[in-house]
DNA sequence: TTTATGCGGAGGAAAATCTTCCGGTTAGGG
DNA sequence: CCCTAACCGGAAGATTTTCCTCCGCATAAA
């Protein structure tokens, strides 16, 4: 990505996009942009001299977790002969990303703010080709449960508790996307309310369209 | 609770609550008091005359999440023949009062900074009495599976996904919820990694310490 | 060695938020 | 009905937070 930079530029923007997700993460995309070049261990100078305004590095944040996620599908999708595992390795994967935080504060970027090129668009299209294969194979091999749709597992992927400091958090969400995962098997329960969410019912989802240049 | 007051002050009283727990829960408890005046539609002195700063108003929120909650606990406890049915509807129910999104914010209040009577000690005991009741009589009716403690029912109790705006978010989260249940049952499944998580796990969870005296 | 590119962070501008204060209003007892 | 203590609203000034530019120094790359 990012080309033509001087090395130690380029290692600073990382810097600066991971120290960002993180605390995005932590307290929510209004931090400080002095405290994210704190933490990347860089001047603020740097940081507005990459980033111009917040939501450019909100954007960058954004485009790597998408990005993250895309590599997820497709591997889990690939690597993973028995559709229902890949499934199993995706949800758990794209849980420990924790997406969820995110996207709340995301999403008026995304629809409003942001001028995106179509990598995103693609990336999107890529988990979604993804997923809806796990999912297709999956449930004729009888492993999954049919009143799920695609809508449904996206939003599994954000799936969040809340773990209290001084729990161990990993080990703790690792028992629920178990759990949910159980309740995704074929042989599960009783039907669910509603429809199968398909991908229609995420248009807005992390929905990248180009927005009117104005 | 919260008595003496002329009727026109505790009506006000109530609404600031209710507004800070809506604007909080949207918003996260940042927002400025003022946009909590007015969507109480009072002024900001009557806030500040009643709750003289932010954490005596985080305090007043976590206050009456705690409540209803004990109350649903114990509801759905009493008025449940079935044990199994009375834990669906305790967790239906404490999704959709949306803790999740409180404690992260709420704890460091919780822990340092309240002050806070033995109310909210005995209210978590109510909760914590009525789910271990819960769990105990669903595990012996063999409806519940066996290697969930009550650590594990806290942590979904703050279940959450991330609902683009424009999808009927109670639906969806309805779904999930039912999948979890599912994922609860005791032919569910393979054996969930670790142990059950039992309260002393969650001792850190909400927890209410007299803080020592400044 | 040269130089274009990049770095850090001090500091002034701007914005957001807090908090007080007081003239006017209202509930509710007598 | 009337009186008064209790309560209300919100303007305005104080304070804190956050932004973001600017420039002298450092360093990668040729």
């Amino acid at each position: 990505m990012e080309k033509g930079l001087r090395a130690d530029a380029r290692r600073n923007r990382d810097l600066i996009v991971a120290a960002a997700r993180e605390l995005f993460l932590e307290q929510g995309v209004d931090v400080p942009l002095e405290e994210v070049a704190r933490r990347a261990g860089v001047g603020v100078g740097t940081l507005y001299r990459r980033f111009p305004d917040r939501d450019a590095l909100l954007r960058a944040v954004g485009e790597e977790s998408l990005r993250r996620l895309a590599d997820l599908a497709e591997t889990a999708c690939r690597d993973e002969p028995d559709a229902w595992h890949a499934l199993c390795r995706f949800l758990r994967g794209s849980v420990a990303l924790r997406l969820g935080v995110l996207p709340a504060k995301l999403e008026p970027h995304l629809h409003q703010r942001m001028r995106v090129g179509p990598d995103l668009h693609e990336m999107r299209q890529r988990v979604i080709a993804a997923v809806l294969r796990m999912i297709e194979r999956a449930q004729a091999d009888g492993a999954l449960r049919t009143d799920i749709g695609p809508g449904d597992v996206a939003l599994l992927m954000t799936l969040n508790v809340y773990t209290p400091p001084g729990m161990h958090s990993e080990q703790a969400m690792g028992r629920v996307v178990e759990i949910v995962l159980d309740g995704l098997r074929a042989d599960a329960g009783s039907p669910l309310p509603g429809t199968p969410l398909d991908e229609d019912d995420l248009r807005h989802y992390t929905a990248v369209r180009l927005p009117p240049a104005e």
